[in-house]
DNA sequence: TGCAACGTGAGAGTATAGTCTATACTTATC
DNA sequence: GATAAGTATAGACTATACTCTCACGTTGCA
């Protein structure tokens, strides 16, 4: 598919694709037989990784964070035991961050009573 | 205390605390009677809401959010029931952060699964 | 064949959150 | 009283993550 069509399968602007795409997130296949144009064309796995990227994102992760992730899924360059090692690694990370979440819950609902009993 | 006092009990540099003041999370007070300068003194209260600010950044809220926090807790001139209703954003905010993190680690623990299955 | 819609590349602009520099004045220390 | 350290203000600079514009070529349809 061409860059339309995946941003209308992903709801991602075509401009914010061609940025992933331009910070190494994924890359488009030029198709050879075509001479008359060079058109970027995308398979149902980048339709995959602008998902995983919009769900990355949304939890806070960073372009740079994302990109670790990728590899760690897709590329078949990197060994089964350095893409562990990242998945452990951000699952750690996520951790920690549900704990801060889980702490800050108390202390506003803390505040909440503190602010009830205050005016009573 | 001064503004370089501020910064060693908060371990929050100098020029992002003048950021964060700037960007109205709080403010110093000069002091009327000393005429020979017009350094702003800080007092116990914004050590905490530096603190609050740090905290808050690192789960992930913005300025404008921690500014609504720092509304909710310290400013008297805003309604209890108002107060009572940004805390509570943030609460259910919180809550689906949490909920979002923890689906990636699902989704990161069924990957390392399909690694380790590949591998055999 | 005309023209709207789509595609590419380069580069400018925006928002957020700092981070640093320069200038000038004040305070503290030797 | 020199000099180092601290303070205020203004503004420049940086990084991240987009977002938009322009110029120009291609494709699809009436």
């Amino acid at each position: 598919m061409l860059i339309n069509e995946l941003s209308k399968r992903t709801g991602i602007t075509v401009h914010t694709i061609r940025f992933y795409e331009k910070s190494g997130l994924f890359k488009g296949k030029r198709n050879e037989q075509i001479k008359s144009n060079n058109y970027f064309h995308y398979d149902e796995e980048t339709v995959e990784k602008l998902e995983l990227i919009r769900d990355a994102k949304s939890i806070g992760f960073t372009i740079s964070e994302i990109k670790q992730l990728i590899d760690a899924w897709y590329n078949n360059k990197i060994t089964i035991d350095k893409k562990l090692a990242v998945l452990d690694q951000k699952l750690l990370a996520i951790d920690e961050r549900i704990r801060q979440l889980k702490e800050m819950k108390k202390l506003i609902s803390r505040f909440k009573r503190d602010i009830a009993s205050d005016s009573c």
